[in-house]
This record gives C-alpha cells, sequence and structure tokens, in this order.
DNA sequence: ATCCTAATTATCACTGTATGAAATATCCAT
DNA sequence: ATGGATATTTCATACAGTGATAATTAGGAT
C-alpha cells in the first residue's frame, strides 16, 4: 500500500499549502521523486481531488463531495447536532466538535452561541493536538499509548500571550485534564480565548471526538470554577451516549 | 497506479452511499477482492478519509479538511463568488457554480438570490451531466471528444415532469446548446425548477466549470426569450476572463 | 449457554506494477 | 535566440500489491 500512502501524503501537502504548489514543490515537500508525484498527482487530479491551474496544484473539488457525504452520514456529527445547539444557546458561548486525525485534530461542527455569525464556518479546519483545551483532552485521554508518544515529542509550546511551555508542564497540564476530566485553554492558541473541553466516548470508553465551549477571555471569570466543566462533560457525556458503540 | 485508483474507487463507493456500508459490501460494489478492499479501506482509514462505525465505514473527517482547502484556494471559486452575488441580486434568483469531476458536475459555491435562505447548503452535491442546465453546457461544450461519448452513451432520459428523451433528442437539445452558448432546464430534475446556465471557459477557452441561475417554474416565464440568457452568459464570462490561464 | 453461519483478519507465494534514473520535450525569462 | 528550469516520457529492475486459502472473530438463532 505504499503507493496509496505516498497518493495521500501528496494530497495532504496540498491541502496544507494555502497555494498552489508546482509538481517540483509538491516533490520537494514529499521528499518523492519527480516522476512519482507526477504520476500521483495525475491520479488525484483523474479522480478530482486535485486540480491543476496556471500556477500549480491544489485540492481539488472531489474532496467537497466526500465532505459533504461525510457531513450526512457520520453518525457522530448527526448525534451531536443538537447536543450543540442546546450547550450552546444554554451558555451563550460557542461550541464546537472536534475529531482526531492522526496527530491532528479537525473541525466536524460548530454552533455559535453569540449574536453575530461568523462570515465563512472555518469547519473543516486541521488544528494542532497542543494549543488548546479540545485538542488536549485527546492527548491525555488517549487508552492506548499511540498518543502518549507524541504527547512525548511535543516541542516546547509557546502560546498566544508568549507563555512558554516544557515537556513536564505539559505532562502535569494532562495529567491534571485527566483527573479533572475536562481541560481548559486560557489564551493558548488565540488572544482572548478562553475554551472548556471534554473528550467524547463511546460507550465502550473509546475516544470518538471532543466538544469545546469558547468566549472571550475577558467576558469570561475562571472557567474552571463555574459551571461550564459540568456543562460540557454533560454534553461530552450525552453525545457518547447516543453513538452506536463498536469498533 | 492501480492500487491507488482503487483507493478513490472505494472512497467514491463510500461517499455516494448514504450509509455505513460493512466491508463486504464495498467489496461488491467496487468488484474488489475483499481482502484488497480491507487493505484499501485501511489506508483510507488511516488518512482520515473513511471512519469505522459500529455498522460499517463511511466517509471520514479528513475530507472536510481537504474541502475546506479547495474552498479556500480555488482560483476559480474565489474569482467566481463576487460575480454570483452580483448576478443572484440582480436577478433575485439562486446563483450556482458547478465544475466537472469525471462524468458528473459538483457544486462548487451557491448564492442564494431569493429571501430564506436554504438550512444545509448542499455545497458538495454530485450531480448527473445530464438532466439539469449547468450540467448539459458540459456535455455540449467539451472540446476533446471524452464528452462526446458519454453523450453517446447516455441512456434515454426521464425528465421530472415524466417526460422521456431519447438520444436523438438529447443530440438535438445539445446542438441547440452550442448554438445559442446556453442551455435552460425546465422541471428537469426537480418539479417546478427551472435553471439557465453557461459554461465557464478560461482564457484559452477551456471549459473550467458552469454557472447556473435557478427560480420557480411557476414565477419565470419562457427563460430563453427574457433577458437570463444574456446575464449567464455575461457571469461566465466574466469568471472566465478573470482566471488566469493555462493547463 | 451452544451451535452455526457470515464476516473479518491474517498468511504467503507469485506476478505484474510502481519505481526512479536518465533522456527528451516544453516552458519562461532574459 | 539562448539558456535554465520545469515537466513529461521511456524503460529495466525490484518489490509491493494481489488474491487464494486458512484462521479467527463476531452475530443470530435455537
Amino acid at each position: 500500500m505504499r503507493s496509496v500512502h505516498r497518493a495521500f501524503d501528496v494530497l495532504k501537502v496540498l491541502e496544507l499549502a494555502q497555494q498552489p504548489l508546482r509538481l517540483t514543490d509538491i516533490a520537494q515537500r514529499t521528499a518523492l521523486h519527480v516522476a512519482t508525484t507526477q504520476r500521483l498527482v495525475g491520479v488525484l487530479t483523474d479522480h478530482g481531488y486535485a486540480s491543476r491551474h496556471a500556477n500549480g496544484y491544489t485540492a481539488g473539488p472531489a474532496a467537497l463531495s466526500t465532505a459533504h457525504a461525510f457531513a450526512t452520514t457520520s453518525p457522530l456529527r448527526l448525534v451531536a447536532r443538537p447536543v450543540l445547539e442546546e450547550v450552546a444557546t444554554a451558555t451563550g458561548l460557542t461550541a464546537s466538535l472536534y475529531v482526531r486525525v492522526q496527530d491532528t485534530r479537525v473541525l466536524i461542527d460548530r454552533v455559535e452561541g453569540g449574536q453575530r455569525p461568523h462570515y465563512s464556518l472555518p469547519i473543516g479546519e486541521r488544528l494542532p493536538l497542543y494549543p488548546g483545551a479540545a485538542g488536549k483532552v485527546f492527548l491525555a485521554g488517549d487508552p492506548d499509548n499511540d498518543l502518549g508518544k507524541i504527547a512525548d515529542e511535543l516541542q516546547p509550546i509557546t502560546f498566544a500571550d508568549g507563555t512558554v511551555l516544557d515537556a513536564s508542564a505539559i505532562h502535569s497540564d494532562l495529567q491534571r485534564i485527566r483527573d479533572n476530566g475536562f481541560a481548559t485553554s486560557v489564551d493558548e492558541r488565540r488572544f482572548d480565548t478562553t475554551a472548556v473541553a471534554a473528550l467524547i466516548r463511546d460507550t465502550a470508553d473509546r475516544p470518538l471526538g471532543s466538544i469545546g465551549l469558547t468566549g472571550a477571555t475577558h467576558s469570561l471569570g475562571d472557567v474552571g470554577a463555574g459551571a461550564l466543566p459540568a456543562d460540557v462533560r454533560r454534553a461530552a457525556q450525552a453525545i457518547g451516549s447516543r453513538v452506536p458503540a463498536g469498533a
């Protein structure tokens, strides 16, 4: 399955680039031979997952179809929707649903609690696992150790406010999250953004995703002390219990 | 690249199924050996393009990321946006942007002209090339003959109103579209839905996509006679001229 | 609980396909 | 025009993907 893996490596490179990439660029970033890259990009293009333009390749329209299919069939997403809406209106915060993909998380759905709805929803956004409450819960709650090593290999993290965390600080943070059953984040990824998040587990206790509640730091007090932790945990529990279990 | 092709065949099957599919189902629909299917689905799952649930596999969350990347980088989409908005408000109709993917079209963007915005935008929807104005223009305007044979192989089409078209009727329809430079559709795919569409070509005359204006049949007269054809053609021209050409 | 069937995972020898070096062609800038 | 970079084609070799078979697991019925 080497070639298939490589095809998706190419696709990932196209996804991460915010601009069209020339064939040589792709070959460089994937560390593949140019000829190989060309063949792979060709197949991607045939199927619509890559597009060719004047100045290079980008991701292609077929991804939209597949995403549409995912959005309409994913049991987790379907089950979570009403819960997100409920908790968003109850708290007035923005409720976000994430799923882990490899060593990243992807925003699957979002319900704005506040007044002004955002213009372009960043659904589909890929974010790291560490900075951010809704990512940390994945690291903290991983049953196998495949994420354990990810946590070990984490470089010292710099927060949006300039704080720097070394490995031991990260580990104690994760331990606290495990103990509490929820994570918090204050200005970690973004200035003036505070979040509380919990891991969603199915009835067999396997992690399915995470839910986060986000608001402006200046309008929220010490989130750990208020009712929000209980709210997210309840929401996460509600979602998990409604998803049919099974690997 | 056989295995890579097959991987995307599997992905397409997952996309087209509106429900989770068991491994055996996928193998059946792709006409692949079960073992092969399993390996391919495994890779898809690793990269997040497939998800495993209690009762089978669906498309996966990574497609959302890729779709997000496409939506934010596709030159066509970026260039078309303002034109769609303009023509939608000018005509009061819904303006849709399609791209061809193999023998289908995919809805890339849409601006509602009317009052009530739809709840879930069907962006990413995959539709056939024949029934529907915005699909027919691809068949009519194909420079090479790869779509010519698709048109030849079209089965007799049944419209939403029950009309049936045989091969020769289809061909004369396509010829008329070529002559006019636009296509119309009255209750073809949906009852009480009329559309006018035009092909978008880049400055080198290569087809890039299509734009369609849609409204209720009962509120539109004979669309071929009014100003709409000129409107779509102008919009298509505007978009095409602003996209940097180059294969 | 127990059996039976169906579905999923693992094993492995063979074959055909993906690979990458090199050569050729194409594009762009000067 | 000329040169340099990028893209495409060709081809012999190695090895990765294939699918028949077997082992295992899960699901349903009794």
